[in-house]
DNA sequence: CTAATCTCAGGCTTACTGAAATAG
DNA sequence: CCTATTTCAGTACGCCTGAGATTA
């Protein structure tokens, strides 16, 4: 009585937002846990990866809207996971930073994400996983090649 | 600048997620030329495949909340693209048919599926997207196994 | 009396739009 | 004067909760 109609099932594009969408219910289900939620752990990760950033190009790494990084930031800066801090160059930037405490969160977060990932993807085996990921960076680079959002 | 965080960028769940919301996100707006949206696509999808359903029958098969069903009847029956009839059997039951100008715009909304589905595999050649979507199936059954979704 | 089905009102989160404030 | 950056207010959608009305 519940099989998923045939004509969406043979659409890999239904198929690819409803495990995506799953899978980011899964992770955000257990970030919840720690108070963070999917975006906090993207930019602590861009800014670990990358060092500083100003909010304008944090948001332009990540697609995240501008208007949407403030709050975010709000929160992180409240945990005290990043500092903010007025860039003396050009007073309009502020360049946000990822404190100690951010990357032992980070640390934490990843850990819980990988739980997640080896649940999610638990039906395929090594090789698989390998393909799929391989299939999937390169749709993402095509996706978002010169996906540059600037507002 | 505008690189993703390779800490990101090496986790599958993280991939999935991205691609799977670009994936719908471009589908949302084609659709949206119809005045259609995704939910309206499925339901047709679920009316065409398997007949007649009850309303609850439908949110089940389609793991939409009820409550939500009601609202995309309400739109697909003043489209005419469905009709709506107490079951005489069990008069708390109301169901939905597929009429034959839903079946047109079903045609219609599948031909533009098939069009952003095309956009978004485009660096992916035919065994690879048939990989793609073997791997993505065995995900879909293995996440929704058991996931009926009853209140 | 209890349960099932549909319906409605509303909350919460995410993504986005538009515009104000400050600085270059 | 015009642009860039940050910020805030408000909209739209998806997902969910809770409760009422009708019927079994």
């Amino acid at each position: 009585m519940h099989e998923t109609p045939p004509s969406l099932l043979a659409l890999t594009t239904y198929l690819l937002s409803r495990v995506g969408k799953t899978a980011r219910t899964r992770i955000t289900e257990r970030l919840a846990a720690r108070d963070v939620r999917l975006w906090h752990m993207a930019v602590l990760a861009a800014l670990a990866d990358f060092g500083p950033h100003a909010q304008r190009d944090l948001a332009a790494r990540l697609t995240i809207d501008p208007s949407d990084v403030v709050k975010i930031l709000d929160e992180l800066a409240a945990a005290g996971h990043v500092e903010r801090a007025r860039d003396p160059a050009d007073r309009r930037r502020v360049v946000v930073t990822i404190t100690s405490a951010g990357r032992t969160a980070l640390a934490d977060l990843t850990t819980d994400a990988s739980a997640v990932q080896e649940d999610v993807l638990a039906p395929l085996d090594e090789e698989e996983r390998a393909r799929l990921h391989d299939l999937l960076l390169r749709l993402f680079a095509h996706l978002h090649e010169g996906t540059v959002r600037e507002r």
